[in-house]
DNA sequence: GAATGGTTGTCAAGATTCTGTCTAAGGTGC
DNA sequence: GCACCTTAGACAGAATCTTGACAACCATTC
């Protein structure tokens, strides 16, 4: 735990990077102790950023429909503070509510915030139960409402990419190990990895290697790595059949060489028997436990 | 420890230099310690160019909202007094052994040690200088590598997929604070964007707020999000002209809406002028750093 | 439907702190 | 000699402090 080497704010400053105004800041510490800044000498308060993190995932969570008592106690339970030992476990928020929470922050350009809502998720949860409860609905709903246009592309593309960083670091160094390897990929075509990165990840959790070629894969680029790795299983996943269609031919003479499993809502049990490929669920985590299985 | 050969400056000098106020300069000495410089026989204050650093490091600072106090705290705990001046940069490894250990790691699949050999430079130097010094050097040398056929696109794929998460995960609430805020995005087609991702990272650091699309972005996304966001800079880049050829159109639509920087091998002073746009430095940190400058 | 009570953001008042600037009386440097 | 600098202290405006209160709102109860 690093000691917050970072510059100290006071009230006002504070207030201006979150948006909520000092008087409400001071309201939440008196009766939720929500923050407990350091003082200066004459007694001014002085927040770090951990702080500020805190007052962004309150505002994500009453933005997301949470009243501010519960929004606070979900806060500040997601991370004691220095000596106030939080009391435990407590049930904790509805995963829904962390899916909303995160949805608004996304959708509001808010990367803090929305690294806040994971942070609170992940200390409380596995990463297993925070990507199925949490991250996958959150980006289903983005998907929704970019298709119903309440929201902009904009929006889902921002979302898409904090929460693909997010993911990657907790994968770091998801290839080291001893465990069967894995090799995931979206065939050419297919943008949308989050779903397959989320299967690496609970893969990995599982014991698997992974190593990761990213979205929009050539398939002879995945055939090289096939060559290079051999790995145990291939596993690609598309949201659509067009991609898995339109390189059906390179795919099937891929499944001669390696064993090829397809996901995602593009996967078909009867494309894959076409394939020489097998069908994996369409729910990464249940994927991977499938996965695992075998 | 050299001892500041350069010039020595008094008070009403330092003063025109900075633009800070003499009696302001000797109070931040006098309440925080801030500076200490020599005296003249007489008891005139003698001041260096590291106190003209420090001096500008307070304000800078100060201008990012942060209080007087809490900036001389920072800047005096930063950086070295007069009198126990290191010269920082220890030498070290030379960067070009850290590239190439890296280069290795990445075309071996091997993402552990890819991470290990950053996590080795991270510790000696500061983000800046392992991005522009190892993380770029490498990318490129693999680029190459590809293209004369020594190594795979799978290699490239894989390599380009450890390094971005890396930098994202780097890049963690890169969007929060006060600076200027800075819209990052690849055009359409254009799917390189870790020098964009690196740009990013050295703005970040240089105090700007960071809001990344991604590669790969349609431009009606980009000016969505600039109509949400008001971005005071909208950066694209992409390795090669064609993008921001085929997306012509548009981007001077974009560049009449904000303020439109192009940049990467394939912007060129021409093109931008066409576009009505403004051109960056190739290199991501030195664009970062030019940027800024503005 | 009216009354009650809890929640929550905002406001008020008077005191205190923070911080840039200023004053006064004198000394230094060229 | 003149511009510049020194110290010590004072000052004023902006920001913040604490305590308490208030109004809007919502849910429950009678």
């Amino acid at each position: 735990m690093t000691p917050d080497t970072g510059p100290r704010l006071r009230i006002g400053e504070l207030s201006r990077r979150t948006g909520v105004r000092a008087d409400t800041l001071r309201a939440w510490e008196r009766r939720y102790g929500l923050l407990r800044p350091e003082r200066t000498d004459g007694g001014f308060r002085l927040y770090g950023s951990a702080d500020e993190a805190r007052v962004r995932a309150m505002t994500a969570r009453i933005e997301a429909g949470v009243s501010a008592a519960e929004a606070a106690r979900l806060t500040v339970s997601s991370a004691p503070m220095a000596d106030a030992a939080g009391d435990g476990a407590t049930e904790g928020e509805p995963l829904t509510a962390s899916a909303g929470a995160l949805r608004v922050a996304l959708e509001a350009f808010d990367d803090s915030g929305a690294n806040a809502v994971l942070d609170e998720a992940l200390s409380r949860l596995t990463l297993e139960a925070v990507a199925e409860g949490v991250i996958l609905p959150a980006m289903r709903q983005i998907g929704n409402r970019w298709e119903s246009g309440e929201i902009s592309i904009a929006q889902e593309h921002f979302a898409t990419g904090v929460i693909r960083g997010r993911l990657l670091s907790v994968a770091r160094n998801w290839g080291a190990g001893t465990g069967p390897l894995a090799l995931l990929a979206c065939p050419p075509g297919e943008s949308h990895d989050l779903g397959l990165i989320s299967f690496g990840l609970v893969l990995h959790s599982r014991g698997w290697r992974i190593t990761y070629l990213g979205a929009d894969t050539p398939i002879d680029t995945i055939s090289q790595a096939v060559g290079d790795l051999h790995p145990d299983a291939i596993v690609l996943a598309a949201l659509d059949p067009a991609p898995f269609e339109s390189a059906a031919e390179e795919l099937s003479a891929l499944a001669s060489a390696g064993r090829v499993l397809i996901a995602g809502a593009g996967a078909s049990p009867e494309l894959a028997q076409r394939l020489g490929a097998r069908v994996l669920d369409e729910d990464p985590v249940g994927a991977a436990r499938q996965l695992n299985a075998t």
